[in-house]
DNA sequence: GTTAATGCAAACTGTTTGCATACGC
DNA sequence: GCGTATGCAAACAGTTTGCATTAAC
C-alpha cells in the first residue's frame, strides 16, 4: 500500500468491495487507511464532524463494519471499547491501563496460529498486553 | 489450587484479599474459581439467581471487579463482551464468530512479553484468535 | 431509475452510580 | 457497632435499528 492514495484510488477500492464512494466514506478511509493507526468509532466521528458537521454515528459505525467485513481493517476490544486498526497484518498491542496509551508491538518471532486450531479456519488474532507504561510509572 | 475448596478456605481467601465472605460472594467464587472457566457477568448473574433470586447485577459486577483487582481472575473482551477467566496463567483463546464458542489454546511455546516492553510493567495479556470452528464450517 | 447511504431519532445492551437497608467482622 | 455489601432504581455509554430523504451508480 502506498502512503499517498488519490481520491480515485480510494474510490476504486471502495467500489471493488461493493461500497459506494460517498464523501463521508472517502473521508473515513483517508483518516484510517492512509496511516496505520487505531481509532475508536467515537474518535473517528468527532474528527469527521469537523468536515461533515451533520455526519451521524450511524454512518461511521456502518462504514467501519463494512470495511471490516471486506478485510480492510480489523476490530478488537480494549477495556470494552471497540478499536479499529488499519494495520491488518497479525501483530500484538500493549496497553497502559493508566493513560490508555495503545501501541503496536513488533513481533520479532513470526506469529503462528496454534497447533490445536488446525481444524478451525482462523481469520486473525491479536494479543493485548496490559500494564503500565514508563511515563505512568 | 485444589479442585475442591471448603467454604472455610474460600472465606479465608476472600478475607485475605480484604473482602467480606458473604453468601453471594462465596457462590460467585465457587462458580468461577473452582473450575478453570470463562463467564460473562450476565451468565454468572443468571446462574446465581437460581440460589439467590434477588441478587442484583450490581453485586456481581462489584464482586468480579474486586476479584480481578486482587488478581484472582482476569478480564478480557470478545465482541465487546466482558469475559472473566479464572485461569490466571498467561494463555490464549480461540473464538468462533458463528457459534460464539470460546476455548483456551495451549501454548506449547512459553509466552514472553515482547522486547520493546522492557520499560513497561506488564501485568498480563491474552491473544484471541477469531475464526470459525470445525462444527460451524 | 434503482439501490444503497445518510441523518435523525429512538431503542437496546452492558455497565456504573447513588443511596437506603442489611449484615459480616 | 462500625463499615462494607447488598438490592433496587436510575443513569450512562457504546452501539444498533427503523425509516424517510438523498445521492451514487
Amino acid at each position: 500500500m502506498s502512503e499517498e492514495w488519490s481520491d480515485t484510488e480510494i474510490s476504486t477500492l471502495l467500489n471493488d468491495n461493493g461500497m459506494r464512494a460517498t464523501p463521508q466514506r472517502m473521508a473515513i478511509c483517508k483518516e484510517l487507511l492512509l496511516k496505520k493507526c487505531h481509532r475508536t468509532p467515537n474518535e473517528l466521528h468527532e474528527e469527521l464532524c469537523q468536515r461533515f458537521p451533520t455526519i451521524s454515528p450511524n454512518t461511521v459505525y456502518l462504514t467501519l463494519s463494512q470495511l471490516e467485513s471486506s478485510g480492510l481493517i480489523r476490530r478488537f476490544y480494549v477495556d470494552g471499547q471497540a478499536i479499529y486498526d488499519s494495520n491488518t497484518a497479525t501483530h500484538d498491542h500493549i496497553y497502559c491501563r493508566v493513560c490508555k496509551l495503545l501501541l503496536d508491538v513488533g513481533t520479532e518471532n513470526s506469529i503462528h496460529t496454534p497447533k490445536c486450531t488446525e481444524e478451525w479456519s482462523i481469520e486473525w488474532g491479536t494479543r493485548v498486553w496490559s500494564g503500565v507504561c514508563p511515563k505512568c510509572h
